[in-house]
DNA sequence: AAAAAAAGAATGAACATTCATTTTTACATA
DNA sequence: TATGTAAAAATGAATGTTCATTCTTTTTTT
């Protein structure tokens, strides 16, 4: 117990080092001494957890993705009516990537570069099907327009990576109050009219 | 005239080449020999037009960054009503990302990585302030809501960018249809409802 | 005391950049 | 128009560094 405990903490230190240093210098500009040396380990003990920089992002990348939809989806359940269920996925999604802004970061890094493998990124995706689902009860309640789930994503949620990256450069501040008018712009470019 | 113009030449081709090559790749996997090579150039040549690699990069987006609001403001007239003027620029920034997609590929790119120095970010954004104004006007006009130009800007024209970037990945077509509907969620999503 | 984990130094490859040389251009002169 | 030549442009090879990864040794665990 304690043994595997510890390496735990490595491997958590070494993923928390990754993200931390891709955030800042991207990952041309973070070398594997870097990491090491952010996370109190040497060069050497990071191949013991990772095969290869590669692998330590790929892995870093999932984990941070399942995590992201864990904590999406935690208080939802698919018995909810539509809009509310979109409103409160909708709220953990912007409440994460307040709160956890250096792992929405890397995400939202690597979801626009070629920096994880399209074998990561495939694993990623699985994880958004609550959503999806709830979308396409949405659709057939003629609730929700019916729109490819695409198109949806990038109206709905995908503003939010926008708003969380500038309000990372120190332009903006997405506080409580703006979060309601994100909410509503959200809500308004997928609902139906009546 | 003739010395000039093969210089410029050379130069367009060493962009085009950083362009390709970072979009299919990444900063961190793409050397100046292989750009060098796409270019049909020796890599010492480079070092003629620009700095350093960071200068290369740099430059390449402040360009492609000013042909992209070149493009989506060309046919646009700050005396057209309000919609009409949103309708417009939104399509023709449709349309480069759709025509140009490697060039909208490669902003998107540096839109979300440490990539570009902060300068050439700043430098980039200057040219959007024709439809700033255009928000304003319609933002005293009480036919946009009253939201900060970073949310406006989110709803209304990034989500463009994720639609291209995940059809460059080949699952989904954005094809005239879907624009239609991107269109009208865009606007729902910033329009006052009357 | 054997096995596992970790460390730091070593290795070799890849790379950005520079250097020494060659090629091309522009243009003056015949 | 042809030719010589100085400047500019371009090149391929060389340089020195950085870095991912591996190797050997040491430390920790059981």
């Amino acid at each position: 117990m304690a043994k595997l405990q510890k390496s735990i903490d490595k491997r958590n230190a070494l993923i928390k080092a990754t993200i931390e240093l891709v955030n800042n210098n991207g990952f041309h500009a973070t070398p594997m001494s870097k990491i090491a040396k952010m996370a109190n380990v040497s060069p050497a003990t990071i191949y013991l957890y990772f095969e290869n920089k590669q692998d330590l992002v790929n892995k870093t990348y999932v984990e941070v993705k399942a995590e992201y939809t864990k904590y999406a989806f935690a208080t939802y359940d698919e018995t909810m009516p539509v809009e509310a269920g979109f409103k409160l996925i909708w709220n953990r999604i912007a409440d994460f990537k307040l709160k956890e802004c250096e792992n929405a970061m890397f995400l939202a890094q690597c979801d626009n570069t070629p920096m994880i493998d399209e074998q990561s990124r495939q694993e990623g995706i699985k994880h958004l099907q609550p959503l999806l689902d709830l979308w396409e009860r949405g659709r057939q309640e003629g609730i929700i327009k019916p729109l490819s789930d695409y198109l949806l994503y990038a109206y709905a949620i995908n503003p939010l990576s926008f708003l969380m990256i500038i309000q990372k450069r120190g332009v903006f501040t997405l506080d409580k109050a703006h979060l309601e008018e994100a909410y509503q712009s959200a809500w308004s470019s997928i609902k139906v009219c009546q």
